[in-house]
DNA sequence: ACCGGTCTTGACGGGTTCCTGACGGGGCCG
DNA sequence: CGGCCCCGTCAGGAACCCGTCAAGACCGGT
């Protein structure tokens, strides 16, 4: 039916998901760290990721933020702490819920199911081609000519912005507040240095943008 | 912002709920019983739905199920029962999120957040089409012949006013209110050399309008 | 402490867009 | 027939936006 990631370090609790949610007719990825969760969700593709809070190695918010600049499907938080103040912290970051441990083993399906009701209708396309570069989202790689371009981190935020939606315009409002954050609305600067950054190390001619266009005083464009 | 739909039969939560939306930038309308909750969701066409489900008049799950047929957007269903059954209930029928009572108000915000930010599938076509150009809403692009057309920021926002109110009558006031401000109800100046330079773009015969046509002492329609 | 890479910030020239006023024509009404 | 209102057209200057460059601040690793 549908793919789930789930990723806890408790490997009972893992195993009970693991039967649970396959019986309820889902295959089931696991992960029992940050590290390889971040890595399984690059390879396996899941429509959507069950994530515990309370990891080994890395934060589960920053399983979150390495996740979210590419994967559009739900994410489920599971946590053992049930403070309000966690859950808008983690919802704030991306997760499209948040349940609190010790859960109820049914709930949590049933809100899997809202979850997948939802479904992404976009088809999870990780990588963009063009004539002249090519984009992987998922492995946050960029090559152009069969060799791998070195890209910021800056640089890659606003690429992958401007890619996730070809052919639309994105207003420079738009992506000042997803690469900037919301206090650099104004600062249309950085998007001018950046842009041309990027073009010179994508575009043919960087004097004469082709993929990158730019809408004078709207935003920019990305055009395959 | 968005527009919120609260139900609750409990004045007093519902006066809380409409200060704390109110203050978080949403728009907010209020229904006390499933008839009116009904009633209101198609008239004011809310972005989300807070659904207590303990109504005086009808089951909470009816109005979900009156709701569900034709409204797409997310509900957040309130409820005083915690039970685990209840959930799986609600989730099934329908629902999006499921807070139980009492709540934070903080969290109840961050799950409403979390649920906007999965954005309404737009069920409007975004594209309209005539035998000469085509305008594109979503990507904010026009073409004509297969040739993009390039647009100045004022442009667009006078082209896209009319061209989202296909063959009816747009008021220049309000022409003027949605492009340039309020404040300048009177300049009927602007949208004279606009409306001469969209024809001069779109127009096969800029001098004999076919598509922008002007109502005069109304205002202008675009027919396609 | 040094150093390389990255991010911020400021300034400048060239091009575009916006505003504004003036002029002429056409329809409506007295 | 004449006056008035409304609309279309044109052109010029001011304001704005963009691309470009370069220097300083910042940060992490050596």
């Amino acid at each position: 039916m549908s793919r789930v990631l789930v990723v806890d370090d408790d490997p009972q609790l893992l195993r009970a998901l693991r039967i649970t949610l396959r019986a309820a007719g889902h295959e089931v990825v696991t992960a029992a760290d940050g590290r390889t969760a971040l890595h399984e969700a690059a390879a396996a593709h899941p429509d959507v990721v069950v994530l515990d809070l309370g990891l080994p190695d890395l934060d589960g918010t920053e399983v979150l933020a390495g996740l979210r600049p590419w994967f559009s499907g739900p994410v489920l938080v599971l946590s053992a702490r049930g403070d309000s103040h966690d859950k808008v912290a983690a919802l704030d970051a991306g997760a499209d819920d948040y349940v609190s441990k010790p859960f109820d083993m049914s709930e949590l399906l049933a809100r899997l199911r809202a979850l997948l009701r939802r479904g992404a209708p976009e088809v999870d396309e990780p990588v963009v081609r063009t004539a002249h570069f090519t984009v992987d989202l998922a492995a946050r790689q960029v090559t152009a000519g069969g060799v791998p371009v070195r890209l910021t981190p800056t640089e890659w935020a606003l690429l992958s912005e401007l890619v996730r939606a070809p052919g639309r315009l994105v207003g420079q409002r738009q992506l000042l507040q997803t690469v900037w954050g919301p206090a650099y609305e104004k600062e249309t600067n950085y998007l001018r240095v950046y842009l041309a950054q990027l073009r010179r190390k994508l575009e043919p001619d960087p004097a004469a943008p082709r993929y990158l266009r730019t809408e004078p005083g709207m935003g920019y464009r990305f055009t395959p």
